[in-house]
DNA sequence: ATAAATAAGTTTATAATATAAACCAAATTA
DNA sequence: TAATTTGGTTTATATTATAAACTTATTTAT
């Protein structure tokens, strides 16, 4: 009945970047931040789990001499997210 | 943009939990152990959360000579489960 | 009658999470 | 050149989720 949700997304912050970066070609570590007004610290750790899953692909480079961090949602990220609605469908549906 | 999501809610057994109350006048401990799939403890801690929350109600009788709990989803529970939704929904719409 | 198994939970210990605070390095501004 | 800002990362802490261990009483088997 009830299908387990996948831990990586049944997280507030996660969620909110994963939403992000769905409607996105890719997002840079500050405009996910202001988007989801998460802090710095508590995004980074988010990035970097979504990223080890292979959810997301994160770059790392300059914009002029200053760093930047470029995210993008991967396919395997976009099937693990609609796999995540499917399931918690089964939960809130009335 | 993003809503914060209840903590109370946002829990794959509380949800769960929450969900099968719904459609029921009221529902005893083990039936919603059955429909959960949930540990006894597990179980235990988290209809104690919800029950603290308001949420639910909690009564404790007898059926026979054993021990009955049944369990009962308030208005302010169907009331939160509902913002839940409505606040998720921002984060899983595509 | 007594021992073993079952029922219905609760309490406690542990592992995993989420989160913010503290920190760091480089660049910019005063 | 000192202070501030930018763009993050690392670390510490508090909260959670979860299962294991335990409790109390009942039923079943010997």
């Amino acid at each position: 009945m009830f299908k387990k949700l996948d831990p990586l997304l049944h997280s507030e912050l996660r969620l909110a970047v994963m939403s992000v970066l769905l409607g996105l070609k890719d997002a840079d570590f500050n405009y996910i931040k202001e988007q989801t007004r998460a802090t710095a610290g508590n995004l980074s750790v988010q990035l970097d789990k979504l990223a080890r899953a292979g959810y997301i692909s994160v770059e790392k480079g300059f914009a002029g001499k200053r760093p930047k961090t470029t995210c993008r949602i991967t396919p395997a990220g976009i099937q693990a997210f609609e796999n995540y609605v499917e399931s918690l469908k089964e939960y809130i549906k009335r």
